[in-house]
RNA sequence: CGCGGGGUGGAGCAGUCUGGUAGCUCGUCGGGCUCAUAACCCGAAGGUCACAGGUUCAAAUCCUGUCCCCGCAA
C-alpha cells in the first residue's frame, strides 16, 4: 500500500492496537513500540502484559513500557536515536508531553475511533453507541498537547449496525483504523496529507466509562435502555439489582410489540411475564426482553431459569 | 499462597448456622380439560447432595484435604 516504507514508533496497549500494529509491522518499518507497564490482572492477579506488548515479542521488535513520560529523558533520548520519521498511537492510554510530540519529522498522528471532533476521550465507541448514533468512524489525527484535539488528517465512516455491540464495532473500526493510518501515511510520503483544525464548537466528550455507566436505568425508553447495554457490553457490562444482589445481563433485547407495556401506570422494572423466551420489563417507554443473565458466582444462564429458581415472575419489581 | 461467591434429579434454586423421611419453581413423560395457550387439573419417572477421608447411633448438613466454575481487579 505504502512504496516508501516509513520508520515508524508504535505507541498502543489493548486489543484495539493489535490490527494498527500489525498493519505497521507489514507494510513500513517499526523501530520500536511502547506499552502500558504490565499489570495484575485476571483471577489471581497474576501479572499481565498488554496484547501489544505480547505481540511486539512475537515480532521481535523492540519494546518499551516505561512508567513515565514526562521527564523521562533516557526515553526521550532512545526515540531520537531511532530516528522514526513518525510516530503512531492507537489507545495507548496516556497523555504525551510537548517535548515528546516534537521528536518525530512529522510528529504523532493518533488512531481514533469517533467522527473527531466527536467523542474525544478513551470511550469513543462506547459512547457512540449509548447516545444511540447511526454512524461513526476512524480519524487518523495530529496529536496536539490537548484530549484528542489535534487537526484532523484522514477521516472514515462506518454505519454502526444494530447488532453491533462495543466488542464487535471496537473490532471493526480497529480494522478501519489500521487501514486508514496506511493510507494516511502514504499520502504523508508524498507530502499531500491534508491537516484540517477541528471545530471545537462541536466537540462533544467521551470519558472512560465508569462502574455506574452499567447499572441498566429502567425509567429510561427501552431503546435507551438497549443502546446502553450494547455500549457497555466491552465493560463494565450492564446490570439489575435484585435482592441485594448484582446481576449481570448478559443478552437483551426490545420486546415486541406484543409484549409492549401498554399501561403506563406499571412501575419501570417491574416485570411483566415471564417465558421460554426470557423475561419482560417495563421500562420508562415500551419494555425489554432479558433473555440471559448472571447472578454472582454463578454462570450465565437463561433469564427463565434464574426467574423459575428466585421466584421471579409477573409483578416482581428489578432495581 | 490478593479478596470473595458457588458445585443438591434434565434447568434454576431452597435446605447447611441449630446433624435425624430429598423440598420449591420449571422441564420431561402419561392422562384430563380447552377453539386455543407461556393457561389449568391429575399422575409418573428421574438425585452416588462435586470428589476423597474423618467425627457420629446417624452427615447434603460438622472437621480435613482435593478438583471444577464464577465475581472483584481495567
Amino acid at each position: 500500500m505504502s512504496p516508501q516504507p516509513l520508520r515508524v514508533a508504535f505507541f498502543g496497549s489493548p486489543e484495539f492496537a493489535l490490527p494498527v500494529l500489525n498493519a505497521l509491522h507489514n507494510h513500513h518499518d517499526v523501530r520500536l513500540v511502547v506499552t502500558q507497564p504490565d499489570r495484575p490482572a485476571g483471577r489471581g492477579m497474576a501479572v499481565r502484559a498488554p496484547a501489544a506488548a505480547r505481540r511486539a515479542r512475537e515480532l521481535d521488535i523492540r519494546l518499551e513500557q516505561p512508567t513515565r513520560l514526562k521527564g523521562n529523558e533516557p526515553f526521550h533520548a532512545l526515540l531520537r536515536e531511532l530516528d522514526v520519521d513518525v510516530a503512531v498511537t492507537a489507545a495507548y492510554g496516556r497523555i504525551l508531553p510537548a517535548s515528546l510530540l516534537q521528536v518525530p519529522r512529522h510528529g504523532f498522528l493518533n488512531v481514533h475511533a469517533s467522527l473527531l471532533p466527536k467523542y474525544r476521550g478513551a470511550a469513543p465507541v462506547q459512547w457512540a453507541l449509548i447516545e444511540g448514533e447511526a454512524e461513526t468512524g476512524v480519524t487518523i489525527m495530529q496529536t496536539d498537547v490537548g484530549l484528542d484535539t489535534g487537526p484532523v488528517r484522514l477521516q472514515r465512516r462506518l454505519p454502526i449496525e444494530p447488532a453491533d455491540d462495543a466488542g464487535s464495532l471496537l473490532e471493526k473500526l480497529s480494522a478501519l483504523g489500521a487501514e486508514t493510518l496506511l493510507e494516511a501515511l502514504s499520502l504523508l510520503g508524498e507530502g499531500t496529507l491534508p491537516l484540517a483544525p477541528q471545530d471545537d464548537a462541536a466537540a462533544t466528550l467521551a470519558p472512560p466509562l465508569k462502574a455506574e455507566d452499567g447499572w441498566i436505568r429502567w425509567h429510561e425508553p427501552a431503546q435507551r435502555v438497549v443502546d446502553r447495554h450494547r455500549g457497555v457490553a466491552a465493560w463494565p457490562g450492564s446490570s439489575f439489582e435484585f435482592q441485594g444482589q448484582r446481576v449481570k445481563v448478559e443478552a437483551l433485547m426490545l420486546a415486541g410489540p406484543a409484549d409492549a407495556n401498554a399501561d403506563a401506570s406499571v412501575e419501570p422494572g417491574t416485570v411483566l411475564s415471564s417465558e421460554p423466551a426470557g423475561v419482560v420489563v417495563a421500562a420508562g417507554a415500551g419494555s425489554v426482553l432479558l433473555q440471559s443473565v448472571k447472578p454472582p458466582g454463578k454462570r450465565a444462564m437463561n433469564a427463565r431459569d434464574w426467574a423459575n429458581g428466585r421466584g421471579v415472575k409477573r409483578g416482581v419489581r428489578l432495581g
